[in-house]
DNA sequence: TTGCAATTTAGACTCATTCTAATTCCTAGG
DNA sequence: CCTAGGAATTAGAATGAGTCTAAATTGCAA
């Protein structure tokens, strides 16, 4: 799926703004990220990349996903100390982590709890990011729709 | 500093629970991470655990803190993808850590503000754990008390 | 005292990530 | 159109936290 007109240019700007470039190889990897929204790993943007740019390697794929974090269009996920993984989702949210399948999901933040959040600091503390990550499990989804 | 009776009571307990036995090295590196209540990486605490266990071996300051976790005493804590700290404190905490210095604080996190948190998750979900941690700096302290 | 299971240990190994040094790609100036 | 120079890409080597392995040790229970 590449990147709409929207998408390219948003991209180019932030880079830009980053002192980056938009190169080839840095518009398909977003356009990957773009196109399937979990969370996926280096390894596994990796592969994804290939399907549509025969060659692109695992060491351009790390600095793309490093360009994008710096230029802030991308965010960073660890749990624990698994590989890394990359989310396109900027509105604030946490994470949820199913034990089960490892599967991560996204949780909304709305602004009042990030400020009640906020106001436990003492004042000395000056916050750039926070960081809410749930660990659990999914129960089994309701015998569904039929 | 050696145990007092009652925490090396409250460390067997905790570790016949989960199956595991108290031994000299597990009970002094029990006593290490309550000596000094930063937030130590495993090769911090096997340098002061050196200090008062000759010969102590890298690999049991690991299994010793493996036990720790596994028997619910000690909290690991992850910042992005650096090393892993340990932390005693058991009481709901998110972290805080400061960017200049790397230095981690404990926040405190009342049960109100967890309640909330929970609160936000879809019925489905069924969290074990929520992990919060503030990334930022530390206003410099006001010139002291005087 | 003996035997056994858990624990400890040194060192090898893994694997995500970073680094290095050599190419390739763009673009602005000529 | 041509060229120089900086940025980006690349393959592969290097790093380093953490894990695994297999052998030695320990401590307890019979």
């Amino acid at each position: 799926m590449p990147l709409s007109a929207n998408q390219r240019e948003h991209l180019k700007e932030s880079l830009n703004r980053a002192g980056l470039k938009p190169t080839r190889q840095r518009e398909h990897v977003f356009s990957v990220l773009l196109g399937k929204r979990d969370h996926p790993t280096v390894e596994e943007v990796w592969q994804r990349s290939r399907a549509g740019f025969e060659g692109i390697s695992l060491a351009t794929v790390y600095n793309c996903l490093e360009s994008f974090v710096r230029s802030g269009v991308v965010r960073q996920v660890n749990y624990e100390r698994e590989p890394t993984r990359y989310c396109p989702n900027l509105a604030p949210h946490a994470h949820f982590k199913d034990a089960a399948t490892g599967r991560v999901y996204d949780i909304d933040l709305p602004q009042p709890v990030l400020d009640t959040l906020r106001s436990l600091l003492p004042g000395e503390f000056e916050p750039e990011a926070i960081e809410i990550s749930f660990h659990g499990s999914r129960r089994g989804k309701s015998r569904a729709t039929r």
